[in-house]
DNA sequence: TCTTGTGAAAGGCTTCACAGCT
DNA sequence: AGCTGTGAAGCCTTTCACAAGA
């Protein structure tokens, strides 16, 4: 992730950190809940709880945005939530492709939360020729043949990957060729891109097993007391631990 | 060096840093592509270079796990595979469930990933009674009435939200009582929890929004240069900035 | 000679606690 | 009286650079 700086120090202030704009997309959600039912000013308190971060971490990453709120009072909804869209770019229109439209592609397309915000889904791309012209989330699906076309015809900087891993770098290559500089990749692999382009990754199995560390971390604990058990040597309490063999075959679809 | 927090100082080491344990499924995507190839070692630098991070972070990583490598030779790929599975808790087998078979729902469900690593998908549960009794993905679905019942007969311990956000925070609640201590949740909504329950969460649209954050500060990068342009004030530069009026609802499905 | 394992330094993020405004 | 905005402290993560070991 991180961007790369290796610019200049920008004019001045030009420096929000990648933490904090991690949570601006948090903050707004909660903001745009909170303007639709017509709420006119929020706490620091209140919205940090909304958005589920303490309020001291809140107000800290709205100091980089600039001083927004009122002391005694708190924070104008709607200013903020104009705010906080015109510094993550959402006030913009951001055409955006999805390529490789299995179960997951038709998911995305599907999926409200991208025309809520300022992504419109421009095209539907796969390389299956049977697809092409059918109609997922009201959108036809186009062939990948026409892919430097479609990008450059409705100039969208923003690719979204959802084919099988072994299809993704190929994917991405051509997207980035065509003008493509921001990639959200929901393959399980890692893309390499030239310096400038941003890639996000979305891996389902890999927060399924950030999961299964705690909750084998949580099992453990009731047997936990003291004893030796070294760092490396095996560890002979825990449940089943598995006849194990071999692990099985690895790309997902 | 890290003694365990809260807690006991746990017998000595039982503190794997968070930043290492969400790197782990990296580094074993990576050896488990290795092991395939029949490659008996690797270097940290080659490793490194295949999870797409730098080799320092991973050679402090796995110094958390204990030394694994040979200095000189590098690390024994089979070796690895197997211990980062089994800190991960990969050795055993988690029965999951699914909740919510829409669109996304039945993209997990159909997701290679999560059986090829000890996840097995135990259940799919949807509200609608007209999805009950369909298979998706091999799996016939289950109406959500049941939901208690199918947690407590497979000892599921971890669940998947991919209901609408309205829906998710009820979801929540019921699984945690039945039992459930880890989630990974979809839908684009804070959950709370109770204590010692853990919340993983994917949001979709909060990933495209922080690429639109970049997309946007490299667009203005080339008219930069100097100038003032002080934190608060409106920034007239920027391309387009639309007309905007008011935001959109906000929940996505 | 080559590569790991790791103290130490550097950098970034979070939390604290309170001065400053309304 | 209340709440924001922010220096300063503390904690966590990354990077450096080299001693230790095969």
């Amino acid at each position: 992730m991180a961007t790369g700086r290796t610019h200049r120090p920008a004019t001045r202030s030009r420096g929000i950190p990648e933490a904090t704009v991690a949570r601006l997309p948090l903050y707004l959600r909660a903001l745009t809940a909170l303007s639709e039912r017509s709420v006119p000013t929020v706490s620091s308190e209140e919205l940090a709880a909304a958005a589920g971060v303490n309020s001291a971490k809140l107000r800290k990453d709205f100091s980089y945005l600039g001083s927004y709120g009122t002391r005694g009072v708190g924070y104008d909804v709607e200013y903020l939530v104009y705010q906080i869209s015109r510094e993550l770019g959402l006030t913009q229109d951001w055409p955006v492709v999805i390529v490789g439209i299995g179960n997951l592609g038709a998911a995305l397309a599907n999926y409200g939360g991208f025309a809520s915000r300022g992504f419109r889904v421009a095209a539907l791309i796969d390389a299956d020729p049977t697809m092409a012209g059918k109609p997922v989330a009201g959108i036809p699906v186009q062939h990948a043949d026409d892919l430097e076309k479609i990008i450059q015809d409705n100039g969208v900087s923003i690719g979204v990957i959802a084919t099988p891993a072994g299809a993704a770098q190929a994917v991405c290559d051509r997207l980035v060729a065509a003008g493509v500089t921001s990639i959200l990749n929901f393959a399980p692999t890692v893309l390499s891109v030239p310096e400038g382009v941003d890639v996000r990754k979305v891996d389902l199995s890999i927060e399924l097993q950030i999961l299964a560390f705690h909750e084998q971390r949580k099992a453990g604990e009731e047997a936990a007391s003291d004893g030796g058990v070294p760092t490396a040597a095996a560890r002979s309490d825990s449940t089943d631990q598995g006849p194990d063999g071999d692990m099985p075959a690895v790309m997902p679809a």
